[in-house]
RNA sequence: GCGCCCGUAGCUCAGUGGAUAGAGCAUUAGCUUGCGGAGCUAAGGGUCGUAGGUUCAAAUCCUACCGGGCGUACCA
């Protein structure tokens, strides 16, 4: 569903510090070729070892299955037949142990495990600190322009349920993006062109004489639901009676105009309950208004890949990979079609704007656009692999076990701000970010505001909170310094030895490998999980090991810089997630 | 018909070709007079839809089949 080779090809930070599992991978390599020098492998090329964080604790933080790879290898090479482990037991021989490495051990088949150094966990505590808001941030988009487009609902009436997973995954995926190192814009497409927004206006006009008493019916297939009362009321609000002697005609274009402004400051407050802000609004109508679309169409046709028969104007698509059929570009009507714009925005993504790579998240009714996507993309003459559509799978709305159809048309709908409302904007961003995107989502809202507060958000943020109360009671009572380092800290944090002490560190420092994985799958629900564990840590350390009463001083110190740790992560991926940390609750 | 996606614990879902397949909820049994119990510990619960294949190694890759969703417009 995401075609896409999104490769890490640097993931060095400024200070030119890599990602701890790269700097695991280095030394690999390192021991690797210390090994072949010395003999002790053959000198045949090996692709690249898979770094693994092992499932059981007891196997280490990282493992490799390097030998196992180069047996085979050597096997296809020469045909000699290897043992995995003696190759493993040659190159754990030139693993450094010190530093960051604390013990290699060989296991099973020959898999190689690597135990991180005590000391080294203990001490990047402070690094953990330091980076605040920052931690976890990685350098893999290296400052590359990403442009995440999403939502981009018809602006005919508030945000259903449905859309707003779209909102909470298109976000987030932004964010996490922006952790990834790249330049991201957010952008929402307005569809202000067509006969959906004809019929808004018609629909628009049908309320506003309603409120006069005129006996007016809704247009056929108009939109029926009860908000377009309330916007014919704020148009009535700004120009009263006014536009009741005006010719029909003239009335429709202004309602479109003042309708259009209404549904998309609408949106962008209901967008804002769920802490979604856009940096962009983009206008397809611009793009017409300009002669952007009529100059492509122009340049396409000159160049073969639109022809005219039976009445209307077609992109010959099939010319193209994965393309069976041609698309219309322009109406026997003489009308554009919505695919005539989205050739003109691409264009002006790209080539105009230059984005590196744009991300597209669309719901699985579009899947059909996808294929002449890239057809767009290879007549423009651009690289297909810089459009990515991420596809999610619908959300289904109950109502007592009983599907309903959602439908703005039919007015039968659930609206993102109800839900916001009954089961709160942290609760819905959660619910809606924990499932992969192509998992599909049955949603009862009676049933959601029901466990609302079994909600695992709520764990998270509890945990945050009672770390903030920690934090708050040492300062009041003088026990520790604040986060900034003092002079002892580094004696301090050499006493962190307890079981619970060492697995909240390691969970914390998963922190940029959560990061790059979400980036990999162009998908952040891996994060939800990883907040659950991350406060799960954090609980099991806090039910085991006391800080305002821990002994000695330094001990205490040690714990406090460590809860500083934990909450600095927590935050983080609630942040990530576009939820709120808060310091009580 | 063809194309894409899904099928994992009672329910909702994670799971990157690796070692003993996990979490939340639900169930059961303990703990808790300690910095926030919205908690902690433990237990039960699985033919990873079915059948083949590839591999040292398959929930993961390939093929077929079964079941479900979506798509297959001069709509968006």
């Amino acid at each position: 569903m995401i075609e896409c080779g999104v490769i890490a090809a640097d993931c060095y930070t400024e200070n030119g510090n890599s990602m701890l599992r790269d700097q695991i991978q280095e030394i690999i390599s390192g021991a690797v070729d210390a090994a072949k020098s010395a003999g002790q492998l053959p000198n045949i090329p090996i692709a690249s070892p898979a770094i693994e964080r092992p499932k059981q604790a007891d196997h280490g933080d990282f493992s490799t299955n390097i030998a196992l790879i180069t047996a085979a290898a050597v096997k296809k090479e020469t045909g000699d037949k290897v043992n995995p482990r003696q190759i493993a037991q040659a190159i754990v021989g030139h693993i450094p142990v010190d530093g960051l490495i604390g013990a290699v051990e060989l296991a099973g088949p020959g898999f190689i495990n690597i135990r991180l150094a005590e000391r080294w966990l203990q001490h990047h505590v402070r690094a953990i600190i330091d980076a605040g808001d920052t931690f976890g941030n990685i350098n893999r988009g290296d400052g590359a322009r990403w442009q995440v487009e999403f939502v981009s609902a018809n602006p005919t009436g508030p945000l259903h349920y449905g859309g707003a997973r779209n909102a909470v995954l298109g976000d987030s995926l932004a964010s996490v993006l922006e952790a990834a190192g790249y330049d991201v814009q957010r952008e929402f497409y307005v569809n202000d062109v067509g006969n959906q927004l004809d019929l808004f206006a018609q629909t628009l006009y049908a309320r506003y004489q309603q409120l006069y008493g005129q006996d007016v019916e809704l247009p056929q297939d108009g939109y029926k639901g009860d908000y377009m009362i309330g916007y014919a009321q704020q148009i009535q609000a700004e120009v009263g009676e006014s536009l009741l002697l005006l010719p029909r005609h003239t009335v429709l274009a202004t309602l479109r105009e003042k309708g259009l402004a209404i549904v998309l400051a609408d949106l962008a407050d209901e967008l804002s309950l769920i802490g979604i802000r856009y940096d962009r609004w983009f206008s397809e109508q611009s793009l017409h208004d300009e002669g952007l679309v009529e100059q492509l169409l122009a340049d396409l046709t000159e160049k073969g890949d639109i022809g005219e028969w039976d009445g209307a104007r077609w992109f010959r698509a099939s010319n193209y990979p994965k393309n069976d059929k041609d698309e219309v570009v322009v109406k026997s009507n003489g009308m554009p079609t919505y695919f005539a714009s989205d050739i003109a925005y691409h264009y002006d993504k790209f080539v105009r704007r230059g984005f590196d790579r744009v991300v597209n998240i669309w719901a699985v009714d579009h899947q059909g656009h996808v294929p002449r996507m890239g057809a767009i993309m290879a007549a423009l003459g651009l690289d297909p692999d810089r459009l990515v559509i991420v596809l999610y799978n619908l959300v289904k709305l109950l109502r007592d076990g009983q599907e309903v159809k959602m439908s703005k048309r039919s007015g039968d709908f659930l609206t993102l701000r109800e839900v916001v409302e009954d089961v709160g904007a942290d609760a819905v961003r959660f619910m809606l970010l924990t499932r992969g995107p192509e998992s599909g989502i049955d949603f009862d809202l009676a049933l959601a505001v029901e466990q609302k507060n079994e909600n695992p958000v709520y764990y998270v943020q509890m945990n945050h909170a009672r770390i903030c109360s920690i934090l708050l009671k040492a300062a009041e009572e003088g026990l520790a310094a604040g986060s900034a380092a003092q002079p002892g800290d580094d004696d301090a944090l050499a006493l962190l030895a307890h079981p619970t002490e060492f697995g909240l560190i390691r969970k914390i420092l998963e922190m940029e490998e959560q990061i790059d994985f979400a980036v990999d799958k162009l998908s952040p629900h891996n994060l939800t999980h990883y907040a659950m564990e991350l406060a799960r840590s954090f609980s099991v350390f806090y039910d085991q090991c006391h800080v305002l009463k821990a002994e000695p001083d330094e001990l205490r110190r040690a714990r406090f810089l460590l809860c500083w740790a934990a909450r600095t992560a927590l935050a983080r991926v609630l942040h990530l997630m576009g939820m709120s940390a808060p310091e009580s609750m």
